[in-house]
DNA sequence: TGTACATCAGTGAACGCGCGTTCACTGATGTAC
DNA sequence: TGTACATCAGTGAACGCGCGTTCACTGATGTAC
């Protein structure tokens, strides 16, 4: 039941934005609004379980893309096979998308729970570069930063290093962090309309950028 | 008074995102709903002006920080300069930010007017990357991708640098739109809270990120 | 200098709609003796 | 096997609110003769 509600709100999602409503829930499901309440203790709490189980659905996706290649050692073929995951995921799915990446929802605080689920995904890019460190191909980035990395950012890339990829040296921590903001990057771009006019050649240019970024990173 | 309303309604993005009521305006201003339509055709006209205005005045923003650099040959200084004021202008207008680049607004449609305001702050990078081949201090990009870049991405990148930056060789046009995206790409996460609990050391990061890029470009 | 008229910014009431949430309730189903 | 009771999913009406938009209007200001 829980779930056909959210299967039926992820729709409303994908058609009315973030302005999700009870009372259009419930009367596609042919309830009445109040029997939603139910289920959910009011309308935050089910944009919290739709993020949840969006951060959950994409950290999946990508997870089962990085397993499907069998080779472990092919670390460029397992980050180009997850990145593609997350833009196909995004594509397939771009409310939620929305939800999770794009501008916040006025009003709307996110709970600490999201935190873990949503690391799921750069945890997976992160593991693809500790597996290469670890096994001694990959020594490190493809392209370092010219001056010294200030101290204060040696202490977020640590700290955050240390959450989901133990042992990672810090600049390939810091070449996969620049890595991932540039995969949201031109996801979001592409889904939020900024290409329009400009690439009209998406799967292209995505596929281009990753293979840059491999090499950047240099596995 | 048309920029009044416009003004108000730029403090009530601020508070509560996109969904803005042009009845709150008017509250705020002390009239009646109604008497906005002397002003504005409807909700979605006022909507249509603000972020009209915000491209503008992000564009002026970056425009002025890179003429700010008096010595033209100082490219660097100029990408740096121009960045910062993107992240800068952003920081301040956060709630005009998410209009522009992030979430579509539900059932808001852009008109063909804004393509024009929007491409002010690329056309900005774009000149600095265009001064330095023509002045002969940029040959190429400081990191290229391994491969031949595909047809229909190198047609893409041709149409749009005979727009904004008429001369450029592909390769460096390449180069600027994978820094663009990264610009706008750590902006966007700042802002929409994907740094939370990732990056404290957010301008040090920025600042790291936009030094990496220069060297990217080869700039 | 004074009057008649046009312009136009802003009013106020109304229409028809949607929203989240509450609350007492109905009526079917399952359980205990 | 049959009865009494508890559980619980869903109902329906209501509260109080906000929204965009229309429309006939008021009343001040400016203009023409």
């Amino acid at each position: 039941m829980i779930d056909e509600i959210k299967a039926v709100a992820r729709r409303h999602l994908a058609a009315d934005g973030a302005n999700l409503s009870l009372r259009a829930v419930a009367r596609d499901m042919g309830m009445v609004s109040s029997a939603l309440y139910r289920y959910f203790a009011s309308r935050d709490d089910l944009l919290t379980a739709l993020i949840l189980d969006g951060y959950n659905a994409l950290g999946e996706a990508v997870e089962s893309a990085d397993a499907a290649v069998t080779d472990r050692a092919q670390l460029r073929a397992r980050w180009l096979s997850a990145t593609h995951a997350v833009r196909d995921w995004a594509l397939v799915n771009p409310a939620e998308y929305a939800l999770l990446y794009g501008s916040p929802v006025p009003g709307y605080a996110a709970p600490q729970d999201t935190i873990a689920a949503a690391a799921r995904t750069p945890a997976v890019l992160a593991r693809i570069l500790t597996d290469g460190y670890t096994s001694g191909a990959v020594t490190g980035p493809g392209f370092l930063p010219s001056g010294p990395v200030p101290e204060a950012v040696l202490a977020d890339l640590a700290r955050t290093r240390d959450g989901i990829a133990p042992g990672l040296p810090e600049e390939l921590m810091h070449a996969g962090l620049t890595c991932w903001l540039q995969l949201f990057g031109v996801v979001s771009f592409e889904l939020f309309g900024q290409f329009n006019n400009v690439i009209d050649a998406r799967a292209e240019f995505f596929d281009q950028q990753m293979e840059l970024m491999a090499r950047l990173m240099g596995i």
